[in-house]
Formats: structure tokens, sequence, C-alpha cells
DNA sequence: ATGCTTTTTAAAGTGAAACTAAACTACTAA
DNA sequence: TTAGTAGTTTAGTTTCACTTTAAAAAGCAT
């Protein structure tokens, strides 16, 4: 198994690779290479017997597939933790070095580094942290675009891309902390939010990377 | 730069390739690779001009080569501290898995890693850690093979290879413990130490990888 | 100066990954 | 049903980093 492959493997499963089949032109636009490069690399995956893969119709994870992404993902996040907690790292920060430690990271530095955290649950951009075993403990969220106008709810989650964290770090915005839809600008216009009381205004863009509690009504 | 050439340049620089020349020969049986391949990247890292090169004299680090060597191997002590003092790593354990992350750990990780282990001024197997700017802390020592019998002395450092340091960790060696030599059998037969009261048997090879504080009298 | 060790050259190979260009599939909508 | 088109695969190269073997050359030491 190499770095790439891992990759490969990686963005197959946030594609949804787990339960539906990905085409490669998603593959090869989230990892920024040629599709028929993509193919190449199918090819090799699936003789490694990680995925299953159908020509022209796409792929799925195996079950080893999904072990493998599950456990880069694992070692992604606990790096996180480490990094914020303890070093003080920004989300951006953050999210950037556990991508390169996570491709080195031996099954027991993962476990031991699980123990030294105290088994953290979620990554410090809110995303639920697989166990050792693949299983990943998920609660319904929502996007904040979707919060009705004027209800209360917390926020639970944020896309990881570097640009997007250091806009919403500035913006101060929280895992966990309150938030109410103030305004919400037609034509995908600018969100106006009430932030544990603080007004703050954020592009509609980056209110859909934003994932709030699952209102009752819903 | 690649892990590859990290590597070689680690060669050299544990090699003596600070002060003096070193021989391919050397490299090449370090590394376990054909001198012929050791050439081809010497002429490499010239180029990038990470080394001095003459043809058939010899190879030695350029300032901006001791820099790199420097930072590596900065990067790999403080993993190990971090690994034995909050992971629970055995010696050859962080020993290991320090190699690997020394390769991807950019310098913003350094430094703080650094601050939050405190600063430490020793690897957990004795050796000074470099500081960002690359100096490094010497203090003399020498091996316990040339400490003389029944003089006191503590263990300071053991040379870093992952056989050894199992055997050592078992035989309870630990550094900074106080040593005295009861009997070195002739022919380069075992050594019986008293180490804090206890007492030891280690191999000759073992002793002379263990290196104790200077007498006054030498 | 001769014999041995070390080093270099030359030629080639390997493995992983990527690309372009051209052909092919499959779906979709007239 | 039949184009059209979006997506995919094939084929043929290319690149990069690293390594090897075999033979020639250099350096050194008695």
């Amino acid at each position: 198994m190499t770095p790439n492959k891992e990759d490969y493997l990686k963005a197959i499963y946030k594609l949804g690779g787990m339960e539906e089949l990905v085409g490669n032109k998603q593959i090869a636009e989230t990892l920024q290479i040629a599709p028929a490069s993509v193919t190449e690399m199918l090819g090799k995956l699936k003789r490694e017997g990680l995925i299953h893969y159908e020509p022209y119709k796409g792929s799925r994870l195996t079950s080893e597939g999904i072990r493998s992404a599950i456990l880069l993902v694992r070692g992604h996040r606990l790096w996180e933790v480490f990094l914020m907690r303890h070093l003080g790292y920004s989300w951006s920060e953050a999210h950037e070095d556990a991508e390169l430690l996570e491709h080195i990271t031996p099954s027991r530095l993962t476990a031991r580094l699980d123990q030294f955290l105290n088994y953290p649950a979620y990554c410090p951009h809110g995303s639920a942290i697989p166990h050792p075993d693949g299983h990943i403990n998920l609660i319904p969220l929502q996007p904040l675009i979707h919060l009705s106008v004027g209800t209360d709810s917390h926020i639970r989650r944020v896309t990881e891309e570097t640009e997007l964290l250091d806009y919403l770090q500035e913006s101060g915005i929280v895992i966990g902390c309150s938030v109410r839809i103030i305004e919400a600008a037609p034509y995908e216009g600018p969100f106006t939010l009430d932030l544990e009381g603080r007004r703050v205004q954020i592009s509609y863009k980056a209110a859909s990377q934003i994932f709030v509690d699952r209102t009752e009504e819903l």
C-alpha cells in the first residue's frame, strides 16, 4: 500500500463508495488527475481486493477497502485532536499536517495515540472518529442552509477544506456553539447569523459546509 | 527532498560527514545498497548543494547538508521523547516509529512538539537533541568498555539499534543509572556490572554500545 | 610497479504514477 | 432508433526516483 493508493481509497470513501458506485470522473476531480489515470489505478486496487470495479459502471469499496479507508480516516482525525488540543494548531493547520501523518502512522501508534487522547469521539472539525473495529457513530445533522430562519440550533461539524477552515475560524465559528439564522439573503446571498449572541455574516457557500443539529420538526 | 535522500544525508552525518570525508563504501554498507548506487545519489546531492563531493575522495556535508541532517535528527529525537514519555513506547519501538515520522514532519510540527515536550535536552536513548539553529550540546562520554574495573560511573547514552535496545531494556539498563564494572572477562567476554546495586551481565558487544561519564583521571 | 581495494562509468531495469490521443459505452432526448 | 454527448477505457508514452550488474579506472600500500 502506498500513500497514493491510500488517497484513492479515501477519495472513494468520501464520495460515498461505502454504499454506492462512484464514477471515475468524481475521483479524477477530487484527486486532480486525468480520468485515464484513475482507470489505471482502479485496476490495481481491484487486483488488490480493495474495491469492486466494473468497467464503465464505477467502483465501490470492498470490506477490506472500507477497513483501510476507515483506519486512514481514524488516524487522520486522532492526529487532528492531538495537534489542536496539545500543540495549539489552528483548524486548517491541523488538517494539513494530519494529511501527512496519516500515511505513515502504524496501527500501534494510532492505538496509543487514541489512548493518550482519552478515546475522543470527535475530531476538532466535528466528524466522528471511527473505532478501531471500523464502527462509526453517526448522528444525523443537516447543513446550516437547511435550517429554518429563526430556529435555534448548534454547530456540530464543518467540512475540512483549508481555505474554508481559515475563513470559518476567523469568523469565530466553533464546534458546539449555538446558532440561529437571522437572515438568509436570496439568490445564494450571505447568511446573517446569531452566534452565541454575536452577529456574524458568512457566505452561502460557507454555510453549505457547516452542519447543525437536525431540528425536531424535520 | 525525498525520504531516501534524507536517509543518505543522515548516514553521511552519522559517519562523521560533518568533519571528515566519508567513503562511499561505508555509506553503501550503512544503507545496504550497492556502491554504484551511492555514487549516483551523491551526484544528485552534490547538484542540490547538500554535500561536497570529489570523485574518488569521498563526501562531506555542506552547511546546508548539515542543517538538513540535523533537523532530521532533531525531529527524530523529539518524536522519541513524545512516544516514550506520553505513549508508553519501549526504546526500540520509539526508535522505529520515529524513523517513519521524521521524514514527514514539517518544521512547524517540530517546533510545536518541542514546546509541548518542554524543550527536552536529550532523547530517551541519551543523545542530545539539536537546537533549531543546529547547535548541539555535546558532553564528553566514553564507551563502557573503556571504564576501568571498579570505578563508579553513570550510563548516559546507548546506541540506537533495534535489537540492542530490546536487549538492553530487558537487562534493566536505564539512562542515568549508576554503574560499576565488577568483572570484564578476557577475550571480549561478558561484562559483569553493578547496576544500582543489582548484578547484571551483558555481552562485550553490548557494552561497547553503552556510553558512560568520562571519569576524571582520563 | 604490482596487486588489492575502492570508486566510477555505462547501460539497463524496476516500480509507481501520470499523461495524451483515440476509441469505446451507455444513457438520453429528439 | 438514432444521434449526441458525457463519461470511460485503451494504447502508447513519459517521467521520476532509485537501483542494479559488469567492466573500467583510480588510488594506495608494500
